[in-house]
DNA sequence: CCAAAATAGGATTAAATTAGTCTTGTTTTA
DNA sequence: TAAAACAAGACTAATTTAATCCTATTTTGG
């Protein structure tokens, strides 16, 4: 599968603080952990990687939390998945030895370069709003 | 990485088939193993799966080894990766517990089917005699 | 007719990747 | 100053993917 657990346990956290974020602003780990119903201390290391690179914010100490600090309607799925766990490739090659074992172009790679690029441009399209409006939770 | 070793492999043989044909149909898993420089035994596997779709015949015994028989511009990168290793799947979910421990729509799943779609679409565009015009072995 | 060269197919093992946890430390607030 | 939070790196477990092994069966040439 392309699209790793964690990937996806990130952006299903930051869908579930977009719809939650009327009455605050600072969520904990344990909250989201328990709501989406996935391992606190997992989480807490995916939202370290997200607040690294700047998509959400957080705050140590008894008060603190995690909170989203990108634009929401500019934090896209090509961002998240960038953030945690890299964004998925569809084919690693091009001449690499150690994946593929040739050293010329079997003519797959043009191929997979222009599918890789048409796949990022979907994430790119992609917002977490966008998502949070279609999530029937 | 999405595209896995074996329907790589397999690509790259029906290629390598492709561009050798003019003189030969039937090829041994042995010739092909060493020209691609991929495991003889792992091959014959990914062979059997090719076999067993109908892409290619194999033949048994000292004159043995395997011809394509479908139309080599019918051969599609679907047709082949849905043979051997199966068509790679962007994620895995639609309220699935096992995967994703929710078990409402979180959103997502509009847009990995169509994206799916997206990408499938491209698997069925691409023939093997494509590839083989391109490769540049 | 039998040895050699092939494929067939199931069982198994090995390697690599991904998922998840542990441990120790720091910060913040009541 | 204790409790509740996050930080970060090391580690372990689980899963998936890659590859091999083993025991047939088929075919053909000598
Ligand atoms: S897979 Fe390496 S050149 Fe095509
Ligand atoms: S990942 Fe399961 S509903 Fe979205």
């Amino acid at each position: 599968m392309l699209i790793s657990q964690a990937n996806d346990y990130a952006v299903r956290s930051l869908i579930y603080i977009v719809k939650n974020s009327q009455y605050k602003k600072i969520f904990t780990t344990k909250e989201v952990a328990e709501k989406l119903k996935i391992s606190r201390i997992f989480l807490a290391k995916i939202f370290q990687k997200l607040a690294n690179k700047g998509l959400i914010n957080s705050m140590k100490g008894v008060k603190g939390g995690v909170m989203i600090i990108k634009d929401t309607d500019k934090i896209t799925l090509y961002d998240i998945f960038e953030a945690v766990d890299g964004i998925p490739v569809l084919r690693k090659c091009i001449y690499n030895r150690k994946i593929c074992s040739l050293n010329y172009d079997c003519g797959m790679n043009k191929f997979f370069n222009k599918t890789q690029k048409l796949l990022e441009n979907e994430l790119k399209k992609v917002t977490i709003v966008n998502l949070a409006k279609k999530s029937n939770y």
